[in-house]
DNA sequence: GTTGACACCGAAATCGCTTTCGGAAGATGC
DNA sequence: GCATCTTCCGAAAGCGATTTCGGTGTCAAC
């Protein structure tokens, strides 16, 4: 503390800037003073090492197989790093590439403590990474649950209400035939969205078909096999549910192929309200979840775990996903065959689209 | 070092684990053997204040006005946190949510120094941010060239050879009619991308019309409205350069509201390979570029510089971005007046998309 | 006028490593 | 066989903060 000659003694400073209550307000006003002119700034590893806080948390970027393949990882970062930031914490990421790197990076950490904290992504149905950092007692919270994650710190977004709420919505168009295309159940939301569309099924008094309940790859290769499947049904469905954003576009591409209109002869809505969707002809309804206050809420989430203010269960927090309407969600044709095949124009205006 | 009581001193140990070339080779690997065995990892923290190094980078996101603006950044991250992980540095995120902020941030590394290096994001053409890092003493790469980046490190697209080169590539398809549109020109890679069909016109003999070289925001409502200024020229373009692929898409939708259809009547460029794009109907064609593995290069270029290995100018590199052939260019249109209107569906292997 | 209580501050130990400096073997040269 | 290098390792001094422990001085109370 080269700067402190001035008058004190050096623990009576620090003490001041870290606002200890036996410093008189005076003495830290002054201190605080001295220390902005100078742009003082503490070594944060010297801090770091005395108070064995760290003060940082860490983000595990969900890859697989080295690859990423989240769209959201950009605001949701954001949303950490900011709210982090205002409290004098930092964010570092960690893009393991493999499952055995990020056990590694996991013990790294729990030996080292440079990090005090963890958010993980993308969790699975069943995910060891819960036992794993509860056993290595590394606080930590999910984005996302689990079968694992009773006694852990989690935000989640209520897919299973989500996917309801999107049934029921499609249900009050006037659908009876409303089939879903999920994504591999290994995924906790995928099995939570799944689970969504058959309780909006059950609600609204409909009947699950066979052949209904759709499985495939998370991409756009995924969606329109899924789609192609669905038409190659006796009785296809008048509406489909998809598990995101990506697997809905491929699914347009694939009735588009078929003859069909993507909201006249079947409707759909898709999941993560990618704006994208709303560029198509026609623009795709869908379901979008809040990211930058996500990532500020699991932030807030693991700073008070970490500083023990409190516990994990504490810290289980569900949002919402709200339905965004655009052009992919309309009343089903019954009774006009005459115009199957016709690629009449949806506008925006005329389904409330969000584009001027 | 608590697990060294075995048999030798701590600072041999230390040495050993250092990798110091006193220290014998039967040492060094007995002193492995047990730091393995023990799971001993050093408290991060202390080595970093003694050794004076941080092993650590950040990367500024490129914010504007608290928002996020880019689509790559989950990938140019993983590119950049993978090669640090692998040399045992450490990645810190930094969202500053205003230009003061950002310089706050700035002079807090200056002096606190817990970040030995910044990469740094969507240069301006004036950005004052290298004149700043470099008086703070901040080692740091852009990712982007600016006026101001002659004696800096930066990594960069070429932008200009970008769309020279796409410029030519509808030059050759038989166009002669060629329009542009850009971002706004404060953005260094504005200018450069407009520089480059600029060229691409000489280059082909071609002639820049008036109202050719449009400008527009960053956006799908930016694109459209950009295209229907040239739509409503005396002599529209018969093919469009567009800044961006969210421009393009866009501007294919002005096109078709015009009632024609892109590729068609009038051709399309787009830039950045997004993959959605592929999705389209026709799909887009644009230019890529690599994400990870700049991502990657910028890391290890600022790992040299921050140990003093290499000088800033000595780190200057350009990629190149390749031409994805998919739907959206094709030979003009000529005296075919007849088909204007038509939507006749082009297919992805009818020009050789990179769908199957 | 002594005694606590309280508010305020200083000295020194501590955090867990790295690194400088120097010293003890063993090898080499003549 | 002695001086001179090498090679290898130990002791101890930091790195720059926090924190424990204790010591003043002041004020109110008995």
């Amino acid at each position: 503390m080269i700067a402190e000659r001035l008058n004190l003694s050096e623990s009576t400073v620090s003490r001041a800037l870290n606002d200890y209550r036996d410093i008189s307000a005076r003495t830290k006003a002054r201190v605080r003073d001295v220390a902005d002119e100078l742009g003082y700034a503490p070594n944060t590893h010297a801090r770091r090492l005395a108070s064995g806080k760290s003060d940082t948390i860490g983000y595990v970027m969900p890859m697989q197989d080295g690859q990423l393949t989240e769209t959201f990882l950009g605001e949701l970062m954001a949303g950490m790093a900011k709210t982090l930031a205002g409290r004098g914490w930092d964010l570092m990421v960690l893009a393991p590439h493999s499952a055995e790197d990020e056990l590694a990076m996991f013990k790294k950490i729990a030996s080292a403590r440079h990090v005090s904290g963890l958010i993980i992504s993308r969790t699975y149905s069943n995910d060891p990474r819960f036992r794993i950092l509860q056993d290595l007692d590394i606080p930590f919270v999910s984005h996302g649950r689990s079968s694992d994650s009773q006694n852990a710190a989690w935000l989640d977004v209520d897919n299973e209400r989500a996917f309801a709420q999107m049934t029921a919505h499609l249900a009050s168009l006037g659908h009876r035939r409303i089939a879903h295309i999920g994504g591999a159940p290994v995924y906790n939301f995928a099995r939570q969205r799944a689970d969504g569309w058959k309780r909006g099924l059950r609600e609204a008094g409909l009947e699950l078909f066979a052949g209904y309940a759709e499985t495939t790859e998370l991409s756009f290769e995924g969606g329109q096999a899924a789609m192609e499947r669905l038409l190659a049904l006796d009785q296809p469905p008048s509406a489909v549910c998809c598990v995101s954003d990506v697997v809905a576009i491929g699914a347009m591409r694939a009735i588009r192929q078929a003859g069909y209109l993507p909201g006249r002869e079947i409707s759909l809505i898709g999941y993560d309200g990618l704006e994208i969707g709303s560029l198509l002809d026609p623009p795709l309804t869908t379901m979008s979840q809040p990211l930058q206050s996500a990532g500020s809420k699991l932030a807030e989430m693991l700073i008070t775990i970490v500083e023990g203010k409190s516990r994990p269960t504490d810290n289980q927090e569900l949002f919402r996903a709200s339905l965004v309407r655009r052009g992919t969600a309309n009343p089903p044709l019954e009774g006009a065959p005459e115009s199957r095949g016709t690629h009449r124009q949806f506008t925006n205006s005329t389904f409330g689209g969000i584009e001027s």
